[in-house]
DNA sequence: ACATTTAAATGAATAAGGTTCATTTACCTG
DNA sequence: CAGGTAAATGAACCTTATTCATTTAAATGT
């Protein structure tokens, strides 16, 4: 009885598998060959054992998922909002958040509409960034909205990394779609990333304009 | 030979199906209960048919998406472009854009990705937001990524709206995020619809910053 | 040592999904 | 009224996620 009241008496067998094993096969998984290549039957296989297995351990599939939300959440940088001023922390941290969500784009449909309270990192996150714009001057009310716009903006682009190149082609209908095909040209004579290009200008845009809100 | 040449010779049985009445049953379908009840099967069984029986018009479910998208996209309000003035017009042009992708939230990340040169409606819609800006005296390379910009923050707002009320619910953890858990109450205090709400202050500030650039 | 306990892993089974294909149906033209 | 043709059928195939009874093996108490 020394340990947990669940095993009194005998152990089972040696447990091959556990949340950090499957968590890190899984999102290697998603993140190697995209989200319809994340199975049961090949995450089990993956980790050498047979998809009832998994079972053992995770209730279901979207359970799998949050654990996976936790990973990666981790991964979002938020030590600038010790080190610079507001804005450029703010910067930093929406671009941080957008590549991460950008290698894991068929987990945003599933996060961006998960209640935060089950996700200790995200709160924590969300922590950080309330306080600093609580420390800028912000109003309290402005806060949450403030918040919201951002990941909301985040969330958009990070979606549109995974976009077709060639999404905008429009050599079907050239002719009318004159000013849009010109424009498109346009972007492509530049050499530009246009995913990356639009989000450092909406970015820079929409985190001047909320910051300046008050003045 | 008075017709199309595939029908030369005799005619086959009336159809019962056609891309209008599947294309409306499937919104009806997504819309109603969500997008897991658009399922081939049952969409046959709404139209009163087989499910195989699909396959003589529709290539596959995907193709079926765009074609949805199509009707979605009807819905959209670009009327303003020819009244307004450029920045009223993106105002009034991304909330109905932002709308009706609420109304539609699990289209969006199919939509999002899908090429716009397959949707005629959708390259439509372009154009008109094209020659706005272009008009407006938009420098040519930027237009492409200002209305990716725009759709970016569309999507992921549209997507918000599908969040749990109680996303941001910190009662578990009040002690951890002071900070934030003030700034939640403080949202609700002032009872805005938080979607609705960072909706506008975000569209404010992007739309601003976006025709700002020049100067 | 050894039986007992316990959770972990198995493998077969189920239900639902998308899709294919050979076959049949029923309309229209000649 | 005969022939041609696209549309609709129903059975089949393959892949999902998930469940369940069964077996396995580790570690404890005796």
């Amino acid at each position: 009885m020394s340990e947990t009241e669940a095993r009194r008496a005998g152990r089972p067998r040696k447990a091959v598998l556990n949340r950090e094993r499957i968590t890190e096969h899984a999102l290697e998984l998603v993140s190697g060959d995209g989200y319809e290549s994340l199975t049961m039957q090949r995450l089990a296989k993956s980790l050498g054992v047979s998809p009832s297995a998994l079972y053992n351990h995770v209730d279901s599939k979207h359970d799998l998922l949050q654990w996976i939300q936790e990973l990666v959440m981790a991964d979002i940088d938020t030590s600038v909002f010790d080190q610079a001023d507001t804005k450029q922390a703010l910067l930093q941290w929406a671009t941080s958040y957008r590549n991460v969500f950008a290698r894991h784009i068929p987990l945003i449909p599933v996060i961006a509409v998960l209640p935060v309270s089950d996700s200790p990192r995200t709160l924590g996150m969300y922590e950080r960034v309330a306080e600093a714009l609580a420390d800028f001057g912000m109003a309290e009310n402005e806060i949450v909205p403030t918040i919201v716009a951002l990941e909301s903006f985040i969330f958009g682009s990070a979606m549109d990394t995974a976009a077709p190149h060639d999404i905008f082609d429009t050599s079907n209908h050239q002719d009318l779609t004159p000013h849009f095909t010109q424009a498109v040209a346009a972007q492509r004579r530049s050499e530009l990333d246009t995913s990356d290009d639009s989000f450092q200008r909406g970015l820079s845009a929409l985190v001047a304009g909320l910051l300046a809100n008050g003045s």
